[in-house]
DNA sequence: GCATAAACGATATAAAATTATCGAATTGGC
DNA sequence: GCCAATTCGATAATTTTATATCGTTTATGC
């Protein structure tokens, strides 16, 4: 019972892996070493190596890593064969352009169904998934077993709604809100606030330039 | 010479610490505790009063810390005072959304322009940016100086985009392409890949359904 | 004023994560 | 088949990060 403990950066990471090796495959590429894999990834060859020793053993010594082989593993572990069913919630600027990203697609998510407190302001060009009111959330979540929930109504209103989702059933929610969401530790919630990603770039900038209390970082 | 070296991941908690900090400057409350800051931003109290100890010593023992001040404090080091311009290229679904995106401009980010290989397909619905052609972008960059980017352009074109902008003179640039972008080390990338978060959260659903390889795993 | 409770700040401890190193295994050329 | 070059996998060392503990300071009530 003392498997090794996947830690969370890791999986992170696998991701990442799983994307770079996709391309090997476009490419045809049977075979990849650590260093290779880990430059396209950007990150060190040894935690590479030790990444993918979670997995198991794959790789060949003196050869590298057969390609295909490490997706379908890694495709394995991240439960990527049997997705999750997803849902959005608040259909404004920010949500409708997530329902029509097709990088959810591409990863295979493809939202069941979306939520807004006025659905019918919602311009539905170039979308075809279903829109419907949040009163009728909670119901279709339980009807259709949801457990995952996107999350891009306004910052105001975040906490209400993801307390609906919870106690509905949602088991994981990525909320692009800028709050931290309270939330009982069974359920996973990913926070992606868009402006505090810009805001960390816009900080490693200045360090060159004509910074006032240029305090020393490292990164 | 040796001043404290603030982490990375202090700099990005300085941030989520500020936006709690005025949360309570809207509630008119003038100090709050270690232990009730860290609550609110989802931090282990330890933890907050050592960020904030790089910043210098503002707390009062058996009160707390001065609200309004510490989100001074914060906004100082950060460098919110002189925010940077920024542009953002690639204005499709993701991009259009990006530029009317509120919530940058609650932090003070206000796209200078936008770019896009067909700026004339841009409906401008709601976005007074100007949108521009990809070949004006050099030129534009070098004469606003502008340092920072948002790039939203396919996953195919973004290696490509991004030569552009960092021979243009861009420093720092928020990417939403689903791959790992090679820039030198004088440029700093933060990576935003929206499917990848959608993936990590969805992994962690799984852990009581009825998965297959249920592997253990540390958050 | 003094005692009590609250809460910071510093130090110490622990845990986690990253990177380096090195031996062993394998391939491929000759 | 042997040798050289490659590269994994494991271990060790390092660095970073997070948490716990504790003494000291400050405010507040009596």
């Amino acid at each position: 019972m003392d498997k090794p403990a996947i830690p969370g950066k890791t999986i992170y990471r696998l991701s990442i892996y799983h994307r770079c090796l996709r391309k090997l495959e476009d490419n045809s590429i049977e075979t990849v070493s650590s260093s290779g894999l880990a430059k396209a990834a950007g990150v060190n060859p040894a935690q590479l190596r030790r990444d993918l020793g979670y997995l198991g053993t794959f790789g060949t010594r003196g050869l590298g890593y057969p390609v295909v082989e490490l997706a379908e593993a890694i495709r394995e572990v991240l439960g990527r064969e049997h997705l999750q069913p997803v849902i959005l919630v608040g259909v404004g600027n920010l949500g409708a352009a997530l329902l029509r990203y097709d990088g959810f697609k591409k990863e295979g998510f493809e939202p069941l169904a979306a939520f807004d407190t006025i659905p019918e302001a919602v311009v539905l060009r170039g979308i075809n998934v279903p829109i419907h009111h949040v009163d009728l959330m909670p119901a279709f979540i339980q009807k259709n077993s949801v457990k995952l929930a996107v999350l891009s109504v306004p910052a105001a209103h975040a906490q209400e709604v993801t307390n609906e989702l919870v106690d509905a059933g949602i088991q994981g929610i990525l909320s692009f809100s800028p709050t931290v969401l309270q939330v009982p530790e069974t359920v996973t919630v990913n926070s992606v606030d868009l402006a505090l990603e810009l805001e960390q770039v816009s900080f490693f900038i200045k360090k060159d330039g004509k910074s006032s209390t240029d305090a020393k970082v490292v990164p």
